[in-house]
DNA sequence: CTAACATTTCAAAAAAAATTGATATGTAAG
DNA sequence: CTTACATATCAATTTTTTTTGAAATGTTAG
């Protein structure tokens, strides 16, 4: 008796773990208003420009955030559709919560 | 010029790290059935107690889980409020996002 | 071509998170 | 009281993530 819970999509996950951190919480919120290159952003975090190579790599793996080059500068933008993926990912625990009430434990042993 | 963005609650920084994991997904997805004790858990997962003891803490700490102690036993539950706060700051995401074409980064050197 | 600049990549170091096995705590049954 | 059991905690280790500074890449301006 011993149903494995089905694995959770990697993208989920990767996405999950982007989001979980402050730094790349608040570029989120920045490009949030607007398409911004590194360099604004380096600048508005008041952050060394190679830290946040790192974490919009991160958010770019998770495709959270979309690169867009032009000339030398690299403008990022939010991906909407796959923050609107977690999103739904969450709302499904609202359906389908029958949320019974305790079952004994005992019955299995 | 340089508006520092908001820096984000911790317990949303906490949700979302407590979601990226596979397991702990794992555990709330069980979880979403029935409430569930740890030795469940163990057994569901195949995974060590002392192992899924630590990555209960981390959904506790993180309250998308409460404990309800019966007798010996502990079980575990979905704690819904925080799993739709987490939801509600994505769905912030959709609302209130003009996505503004890309501005000259060259205004501001 | 050369110099300046924006960004990425890399390697080393530091910090944080996860795993493991052992032990502690608390409850209940005998 | 003693034993068995469910769970939590702890310390040591391993693994993963993050930070940092330097070097590489690629683009544009002169």
């Amino acid at each position: 008796m011993n149903s494995i819970a089905s694995v959770p999509s990697n993208l989920i996950v990767l996405g999950f773990r982007a989001l979980s951190d402050p730094l790349r919480l608040q570029v989120l919120e920045l490009l949030r208003q607007e398409e911004l290159c590194v360099c604004d952003l380096c600048d508005r975090l008041e952050t060394a420009q190679s830290k946040l190579s790192f974490h919009l790599k991160v958010l770019k793996e998770a495709e959270l955030v979309r690169p867009r080059q032009e000339g030398r500068w690299v403008y990022y933008s939010l991906n909407l559709p796959q923050l609107v993926a977690l999103e739904q990912y969450l709302s499904d625990y609202r359906r389908l919560s029958p949320m019974l009430p305790a079952r004994s434990c005992d019955s299995q042993s």
